[in-house]
DNA sequence: AGGTCGGATTGAAAGGTTTCAACTCAATGC
DNA sequence: GCATTGAGTTGAAACCTTTCAATCCGACCT
């Protein structure tokens, strides 16, 4: 009945058939063609599992039919909301495909990165979705080259050789300073860094030809630039903006990221200013923080969700269907506006 | 050399051995004992792997083996800091026992928790540690029974089938309440809910104990409740309390978690309240928004990487060590003291 | 020369599942 | 009464790795 502490390893197929008295090609079929076992059969067999606290094993399944029941994300930052809601949107489509998602944590470390996909590749996993610490690496290729799907998530690479799906950095960026100008803003900082970020360059990038369009002078553009996208760093931002003088001091910021985003805006409501008459705040990602920030936060939203929906669908057409080919998707970015702007 | 689209699933142990012209014991020797294997035999065999791009197949080790190289967290809601840090605190010990961590999501879905547990049971991983969203579950002792070690983070079970790690939640009711009568608050709310959830009964506890043992009227402790531990409802719970009379108001909030505390900060800087001064706010769990919000908040701390470690080190005792025996680790919660209550 | 030792290598067996061609047997058709 | 049918069942083979007892062989000893 129940199995005591210490038991031997649990019971196989082929214990189930001796105690139903069958054979172990017709435990199989009960697992896999329940229609071909006749009822009474089925039931015998259904009832020695029980009692026999049957459990599949995994991995002889897995070796038998070469391929497994899992997909994978490695995340850069599992600390990030950004990286957890994109997650969500990859585990929706999971789901809907009957497969399970890992989670793996490479914390932006490049070592940890690889060691989990040597591992989730040994495994034989369906299907690796990874947004990694360093887009252009030729491992990635190479992993996909030996057969198993991988799909880049939130970086684009600009060869084929492998699907990645992203948003448009340099939209954002674009959308961002526009409504700033918008707003009669004429004297604008940028905060983000470093510059070896994609991200950060497109998000600049957006921005720069945003100000040029609109006519107004270069040097009203300033970079304040940080060291990584974290709320310390926003905050180091704000009090280096502080010191600037009243001439140069710029009326609104755009910050890389909402993390900076709420740490420069902590920063400011120390110093006393009021948000946004003294400074207009634009964050990016939109994160569920931005809007529960003390002045609620304009931010630039990606499609999180869809991000992440659209990756495991790649990935599984990848691995599914023999005419796959390789896709480069970008979505489009949107501005939410609100008080840190809007006054 | 490279192998083109389309190939034949990968290079085995076989394979590679005919390759090197060995055996296929040989083979296995270079991955598992080098030592016993010549320099040059070595030398031909490891060419011969990178070659063919040989990947060891995980489920044929895991197979013969009978244990994985794994271990699993499964987690109530992975878009809350305090499960994500807890999540790192796992994987420091299991990077340190040289085990992969895959975290899957059951964002407190009690058909997705139990489909991640009989997967990963069937994957047979070495542990598994989880947040459930019922500890009393007795499908859990029922997994652990056969034979997968399972261990119960951040929450407390009666009855001594598993470990599991806490954090005392009483306790830390109790020193935030101390701290407010400290400060002179003799008026003083408790904001969370709902009661089905421990966590939130027995904070509630604590901070009722502390107001008798401090002398002070049951009445003046009011208990504002609400049906999620969300931002969103700290901000509803902020609206209710503006609406109380001058007379009733409290002039303090101890909430059941930082979400709901951020809400509340939120809420009550848009009515126009000074925090400490109209409003004294103390959250719960100390998540690094905590410090990051617009007035930094004074918070209950949980040492979120120790209840991760420690839940890592008891699976892995009960998986290794056949004198194992089970615990119930409880940990002490810690105030940090910030602005929100300090002025 | 004969014997011993030990490092290097071998190959069969085991581990649990799935598949598939082959088989059984009762029912149906002629 | 014999052939045909088909639903139900069987068991060997395959998937890939690891282990371990057995074997090989050159070096060393007497």
């Amino acid at each position: 009945m129940t199995v005591g502490p210490g038991t031997p390893r649990s019971a196989s197929v082929k214990d189930v058939a001796a105690a139903a008295g069958v054979s172990l090609g017709t435990v199989s079929n009960v697992l896999n063609r329940p229609d071909r076992v006749s009822d009474a059969t089925r039931r015998r067999v259904e009832q020695a599992m029980a009692e026999l606290g049957f459990v599949r094993n995994e991995s002889a399944r897995q070796l038998r039919a070469g391929r497994s029941h899992t997909l994978a994300y490695v995340m850069l930052d599992a600390g990030n909301p950004f990286f957890t809601d994109v997650a969500a949107g990859i585990e929706l489509a999971a789901e809907a495909a009957g497969l399970a998602l890992f989670l793996c944590n490479s914390d932006s470390r490049i070592e940890r990165e690889a060691s989990y996909l040597t591992h989730l590749e040994q495994q034989r996993v369906q299907g690796i979705l990874v947004t990694p610490v360093d887009p252009d690496a030729a491992s990635l290729v190479a992993l996909a080259q030996r057969g198993t799907p991988v799909v880049v998530v939130d970086r684009v690479r600009r060869e084929q050789a492998l699907c990645s799906v992203a948003v448009d950095d340099v939209l954002g960026g674009r959308l961002a300073v526009e409504h700033l100008i918008d707003r009669g803003h004429r004297r604008v900082a940028f905060v983000g860094g470093p510059p070896t970020i994609g991200q950060v360059r497109d998000r600049l990038d957006g921005a720069r030809k945003a100000w040029a369009e609109a006519g107004l002078p270069g040097k009203d553009l300033l970079v304040v630039s940080s060291s990584a996208l974290t709320v310390a760093e926003g905050r180091s931002a704000g009090a280096r903006i502080a010191g600037l003088t009243a001439r140069r001091r710029p009326t609104a910021a755009f910050c890389a990221n909402d993390l900076v985003a709420l740490g420069l805006l902590q920063q400011a409501i120390r110093s006393g200013w009021r948000i946004p008459d003294d400074l207009a705040i634009v964050g990016y990602d939109d994160i569920d923080f931005a809007e529960a920030a003390a002045v609620p936060l304009t931010s630039v939203r990606q499609p999180r969700h869809e991000l992440g929906r659209m990756a495991a669908e790649l990935v599984l057409d990848e691995s599914g269907n023999p005419e796959h080919e390789h896709q480069q998707v970008v979505f489009q970015p949107e501005l939410v506006a609100r008080a840190s702007t809007l006054g």
